[in-house]
DNA sequence: GATGAATGAGGCTTCATTCAT
DNA sequence: GATGAATGAAGCCTCATTCAT
């Protein structure tokens, strides 16, 4: 238990250190209103580590996204639904997606800088369709699963009915800012949280169930 | 002796002239990213006259904003469901907001920038909630006449209801970059288009139709 | 005659300003050995001037290269020598050009600074071939005039016979230091000057009176 | 046991592997735009192993240059022109000297680059003028030889014969770019190395066989 | 001797803003 | 109102050098 030593000598720590500040800093104030300065203040280090380790402001960015995209769907590997009733499946499947974006405002914040970014970086990530492999067949197989049972009677593909409902809980977060303005609503109050947790699962039920 | 001169004499055209070019800037760039010399380069007057008319550079992004959110709501204004099966007003509203949303990249984009920016400069424009109340009264009347006629059962406010509808519409818009590489989707396709123009109209009209 | 202002507010005046001092700074340290903040500290202006009038460093060493070239052909202009007996008249095209060179050691070394930069710089300039019209023409007319008279027997080009006494006026000054230190001779004292000024005017019109 | 490490434990083959890189690297880019990252990554050791074999970059530039100078006159040793007639001897010479700067353009832009630097660092070298003993040893013996046989009629130092065809073998190769640029011709084509050849070889005796 | 990580001063450049005319 | 030139703070990045192991 040696006092802290003022720098690491520990390019995986000192990596981490990093990218840890710098999800901060980009989430906060996008990729152009980041700072690199800023950063490097915030860790244990200095800027050149940050052009050592990153290159430069761009490729800390897509290291930044590198370690976020994974981030949601590693944990909703934690999901197990397989046995469940395919109703409450998706119910735990939306209650997940919601918790997600409400807990991760700084992931939800990324994704919405690198849309304003036209996706550029991300492209430039080895982050293609296969990360989404698994929670695509979750929501095949909860499909079939209600369609067998009668429950459900709608065709959807799980891609769009995902896009669905991730719309609502990213939206919510996302522009709880401006709705604010516009409407005078504070969606991320715990109310609103109940109500349109309800709504989504409600709604994508009365979907699934409802006639073509 | 005004042989055509190259340069605007008229205030108003002028500032026309600015905030029309600073949206596009704002849209493509964010607050950070944008440049007030490019802005200036693409109009027909100078950097000064930017300055002159609006203080600084949030001073023109906030006329920026303070043009673009009375634009969605003028365009509503044209909407007359008043007379119109409950069904059908919903469809037709739901109609112009994902067409608007498809239309006016530019405004999702701006909206996106100010929830990046946590609305601090909307806040500072004179616009609240008072924009959205005719498209309120709208919705209002329809699920009141919708309960009448027992189309509908479901107790929602407008401001959910409006909410529900708008995130999908506005990420179709916001989160196609993202969702392109993640999900390999083409979110504005014309097909994917369709399918989710029937997709929300359904389940909206579902999820009023069924049970509390 | 107002007192001396603390800033130009004339392009033309600040671009010669800084036109002259960058000269010095790179025909002193060379093109990566320059720095910015030094010419613009040997400036009445700022940093960020240079950017404003050249756009970045190689801009400006660019705008020095097209500035320097053109004086020294300019400076040939005042030789007249077309009455003049042929031989009198290398004399003087070859005192010209030694006097030149010694005189202008900054000229000397920003050359040298192109080759060192493989003339990249300048062959994005405008420069060509034409600038040495002039003298070409001039020294084959020498040539022919000596033919004609019988004083000179040997095929030679104008531009090879340019070559020949321009590398030894270039190289006394280009190489002195070296040459100092690995023959332990000044080459441009005054002792040396004359006996070289004879050596090569002596060896030029000893070869072109030689037969071939 | 040494199952050949890919890493050298000779320090004399380190040294040599280094400065063969940093001779390249400094050829290139000059001193001040050399880069020492770069010349590391060159050799197959590290960039500490500069530090430790050269102390900095001026060392390692020092000892580039301590290198580069004795190579030359070494392989001037090889001249044997003792018994050879006089204009023969200074063709042979003159020869060598053409091709040695064609052959070795590393070593010219060493040289420039050193003036460039004023001759600094050379003069920190043990590097003076006994370097150049022998060769001007030799051309004392030609001239001397050449007089007594009534070839050469001219009073002329070794050092200044030496400089006149030297500056005109380095200048060739120094200058070829911006030659190439202003005079539109390649210096080191065949055709202009034959031609030059002959050319600095004749003059040289030209000037020689005439009166004073 | 050897290495990869770390340092920090200083380099080049940008950019919102102001000013003289 | 209008303009081009100017400002200066601050941004991103590089690079010679050092250090712990």
């Amino acid at each position: 238990m040696s006092d802290d030593p003022p720098f690491l000598r520990d390019a995986d720590q000192t990596r981490k250190n990093i990218l840890e500040v710098a999800l901060k800093e980009f989430a906060e104030y996008g990729l152009a209103g980041a700072r690199v300065d800023r950063i490097a203040r915030g860790t244990r280090t200095t800027k050149g580590m940050i052009y050592y380790h990153f290159g430069d402001k761009d490729g800390l960015y897509k290291a930044v996204l590198e370690k976020v995209y994974p981030s949601l769907r590693s944990d909703e590997e934690h999901l197990d639904v397989r046995n469940t009733d395919p109703i409450e499946a998706l119910e735990r499947i939306i209650d997940f997606t919601l918790d997600y974006h409400e807990k991760h405002e700084d992931f939800v914040r990324i994704v919405m800088i690198e849309n304003i970014n036209k996706g550029e970086h991300l492209r430039k990530t080895g982050i293609d369709s296969t990360v989404s492999y698994r929670i695509m067949m979750v929501i095949a197989d909860i499909l079939i699963r209600g369609m067998v049972l009668g429950l459900f009677k709608r065709e959807v593909t799980p891609v769009d009915l995902h896009i669905f409902y991730t719309s609502f809980c990213f939206y919510r977060v996302s522009n709880h800012h401006t709705v604010s303005s516009v409407l005078g609503i504070n969606m991320l109050s715990a109310q609103s949280c109940a109500r349109h947790r309800r709504m989504v699962k409600d709604a994508v039920i009365a979907y699934l169930a409802s006639a073509d």
